[in-house]
DNA sequence: CGCTCGATTGAGCCGCGTCAAAGTGCGTGG
DNA sequence: CCACGCACTTTGACGCGGCTCAATCGAGCG
C-alpha cells in the first residue's frame, strides 16, 4: 500500500472504524478507506501489513505473466475478505474495479488473535480454503472450457454471488472479464452477443445483464 | 477412501507407524500404505477422515469437467502433504501416478492438535497457503501461456522440486502431463520433440529428461 | 515371437487471437 | 442545451496454434 495515510478520502470517513468479521464470534475493528476506479490497493511484493474486506464496490486481484499480459485471479464483492497472506509480502496486486469502500485491519492484530484463539485460526483457515477452492475451480475453467462456456460459467457464478435475482449489474468492464477468463475482449463480446441471440440473456446495456434462461446458461457452461 | 483396511499391502508394512511433520515442532504418527499405479487413494465427495503424505512415488489430484474430461490439479512428490481439507468432504480425487507409498494420519488428530496448539494451526495455514499459491500459479500458466511454454514451465518446476540435478525421471505419462497442462498428448509430445531439436533437453527415453540448457528452457517459458 | 499400451509423427480443420473499423454512451466544455 | 471527444463495446475479415483423426513406431511382457 502506498501512502496509506494520504489516500484516505476527505471528510468524516477518516478513522471511522468498521467491523471485519473473520469468523463466527470473531470480529475485529478496522478502518474504512475509499478507492477510486482502477486505483491500486496494494502491489505485488509490498509488505502485507493489512487484511481487507470489501464494503461497497468491487476489487480485483491480479498478477502479470512474464510476457506482460495481466491475469485477474479473482473478483471480490461486498463482504469478501482479500489480501490475506501467511507470508510477509503480497504475492499479487489488488485494484479497485470501480469506486469502492474497503475496510482495513492490521495484520498484526489478526496474527495475535490467531495465536491466542484457535477459533480465530480456524476462521482464517476457512477463508483460505475458500480462496483455494476458487483458484482450483478457476484453473479447471481455464483449462477445460471454451470461450462461450467460460463466459456462461462466469455469469452463473456472479449471479449466485451477487443475488438470487435474474438481473446482474456488472461492476467490471469487458477487458476485466477477458483478463479473468483468459480471453480477448472481442471474444467475450461475441460470447455475450451469441447468448443474447440464443435468448439465454438480455443486454439492456453492456453492463446490465438479465438472465432469461438459466437452464440454457447451465447447458452452455457444461460445454 | 474405499476399504481402507483391505488395501494395506501385505507383509510387515501393516500398522508400521510413520511420522508426518505438519510443521516445525509438530510431528504426528501415521500409518503407511501402498498404492498401485492408477489406484484411487480417495475420491471426490468422500469423507475427508485422513490427511496424507507421500513417502515414495507420486500422487495426482484430479477433478472432472462437466464434459467428462479430467483436469489434474497438482502432482505430489515424496515429502508433500495432500488431502488436507477444512471441509468434511474431499472436493477432489487423488490417485497414485505410479506405485507409491503414502503415510496416513487421522484427521481428528490433526484437528485436535490445531485446536490446542496455535503452532500446529499455523503450520496447517502454511500448507494451505502453499497449495493456494500453486493453484494460482497454475491458473496463470493455463490462462496465459502457449503449449511450448507450459511444458517448459512444467519441466523447470519439476526439476526444482525433485532435485537440483539436470536429470529428471518423470513418474507420469504424457497423458498425465497433458491433463495437468490442459493440452493433448500429441501437443505435449510435439513440445518435447521440439525442445530436443532446440537442444534445450535430451530424451534418452520418453520418461527420462536431461536438461541440457536451462536458460533456453527459461526463455521458452517466458513466452 | 507377437501382443498391447504408450509415444511419436503427419494431415487437415476449427476456434480464438489479431488487426481493423464502426458504433455507442457518457462526461466535459462551449 | 448541444457538440464534441474519449473510452468502451461491437462487429467483421483473416491467420495461426492446438485439437482431431489416423498411421506408425517402440518398449515391456507374456
Amino acid at each position: 500500500m502506498r501512502e496509506l495515510g494520504m489516500e484516505i478520502s476527505g471528510g468524516p470517513a477518516r478513522h471511522v472504524s468498521d467491523a471485519i468479521p473473520l469468523g463466527p464470534g470473531l470480529v475485529l475493528q478496522g478502518t474504512r478507506m475509499r478507492f477510486k476506479r482502477n486505483e491500486e490497493i496494494f502491489g505485488e511484493g509490498e509488505a502485507a501489513d493489512y487484511v481487507y474486506r470489501v464494503v461497497t464496490g468491487a476489487v480485483r486481484t491480479i498478477r502479470f505473466s512474464s510476457d506482460g499480459r495481466r491475469q485477474i485471479l479473482s473478483f471480490h464483492l461486498p463482504g469478501d475478505v482479500f489480501g490475506l497472506e501467511p507470508g510477509a509480502l503480497h504475492s499479487l496486486s489488488a485494484e479497485a474495479v470501480c469506486d469502492a469502500e474497503v475496510a482495513l485491519i492490521r495484520r498484526s492484530l489478526i496474527d495475535t488473535a490467531a495465536a491466542q484463539d484457535t477459533a480465530a485460526a480456524n476462521a482464517l483457515l476457512g477463508l483460505m480454503r475458500r480462496e483455494l477452492q476458487n483458484a482450483q475451480e478457476h484453473a479447471l475453467v481455464l483449462g477445460r472450457k471454451g470461450a462461450g462456456e467460460r463466459v456462461a460459467a462466469f455469469l452463473l457464478q456472479l449471479s449466485e454471488r451477487v443475488t438470487a435475482e435474474r438481473e446482474i449489474d456488472l461492476p467490471m468492464s469487458r477487458a476485466d472479464i477477458a483478463d479473468y477468463l483468459a480471453l480477448t475482449i472481442e471474444t467475450v463480446s461475441r460470447a455475450f452477443t451469441q447468448m443474447e441471440r440464443d435468448c439465454a440473456i438480455a443486454l439492456p446495456s453492456s453492463r446490465h445483464v438479465v438472465v432469461r434462461d438459466r437452464g440454457a446458461l447451465q447447458l452452455l457452461e457444461a460445454a
